[in-house]
DNA sequence: GCATGTGAATGATTTCACAGCT
DNA sequence: AGCTGTGAAATCATTCACATGC
């Protein structure tokens, strides 16, 4: 659930600003959303709040955390040191949240060698086995469209188990694995579509 | 509709493959999809296949640029020219599918004076006069979280009428302006989630 | 015969409304 | 009194199945 993700965020302000307690009303207000959803969200995985009370935030963060699987570090490798992956491997974020880009690779032709945040790009023949030596379980595709399928299924062959696929093409499911597209230009697409309609 | 901008996609591939005709059951599969799901979509905005044959995939690419409202070019600035906004700007994939980057801004302490893709970065406090005088209907915001209510609320001052939002804040809606949110670790937080569940 | 377009059926998600706890 | 947790109701989305037209 991505909305979950987003209460997470909220929380971690609250916490910073030194909120303790907080209600679904508060939340819903605040994430532009519907108090009764965010309690039926919340309420899916435990009891987490006490009636009359309202939501411990640092017991929430914690308890998200969990649910969302970053109470823990990911390991990834990003592949494809173009514009996109040279953004996202130095992209702070992501390491904020816990996950951890331990890996760049690129074509033996393109920029190899080059350093990203103190990460040398490896070329992409060594990927399989880097994924396999270190049982990486996230892979970034940000690869040309026609790259995509190619090394998204060498990585899968290589053990990942979630890929985030930023190349605009669809990648055939395979058991066990989770693929997640994100196509920035379709995300563009869908505002002309607002503006224009 | 997303799933729109997915079948436009497959379709400029299609008429790549010198394909003139398809039908729903070809792009469904193609797609992993609903062949019933596709003529739904496609049915919502008019009748744009021959019962019997199928759709003509020019004809139909046409009907649906239209319908997503890139058959014409839409001009956009980005603000923000770290990471994310550099490769953004440099992003090949938005050209080619009508959107134009025209500016580039960043505070002035920052990346200013820098050259993207031929634009120079612009101080942050010329966007909102540069909005006004060229009628930027789009701007992508690629700031820090911190930053990004205010520059949007300037921007929609300005006259913006769509906002893509990198930044993980959500930014409160206004009337006639459609924002639509982006955030890169609440994807990869989608991956955990299924991952750790 | 074959594939679209679409009402009807099914399924999923969101919201309501209130019982139950503090 | 206040706020959670949750069945029931309402809304929205997907899929089925078939009449319609080439």
């Amino acid at each position: 659930m991505p909305r979950l993700a987003r209460y997470l965020r909220l929380l971690h302000r609250l916490e910073k600003e030194d909120t303790t307690r907080v209600s679904s009303r508060e939340l819903a207000d605040r994430l532009g959303a519907n108090a009764a959803q965010i309690r039926k969200d919340l309420s899916y995985f435990g009891e987490f709040g006490v009636r009359g009370v309202g939501y411990d935030v640092r017991f929430l963060i914690g308890e998200l955390s969990r649910c969302l699987g970053i109470d823990r570090e990911w390991t990834m490798v990003i592949v494809g040191a173009g514009q996109l992956g040279t953004a996202l491997a130095r992209y702070r974020g992501f390491a904020e949240e816990g996950f951890k880009c331990v890996g760049v690779f690129d074509r033996a032709d393109g920029s190899a060698g080059k350093e990203i945040n103190g990460l040398v790009v490896r070329p992409a023949d060594e990927m399989a086995d880097f994924i396999r030596d270190n049982e990486i379980p996230i892979v970034v595709l940000a690869v040309p469209a026609e790259a995509a399928a190619e090394v998204a299924a060498q990585a899968i062959e290589a053990g990942v188990k979630g890929i985030l696929n930023f190349a605009p093409v669809r990648l055939s499911p395979a058991p066990g694995v989770f693929i997640h597209q994100l196509d920035l230009s379709t995300e563009l697409m869908v505002i002309s579509f607002y503006l224009s309609g």
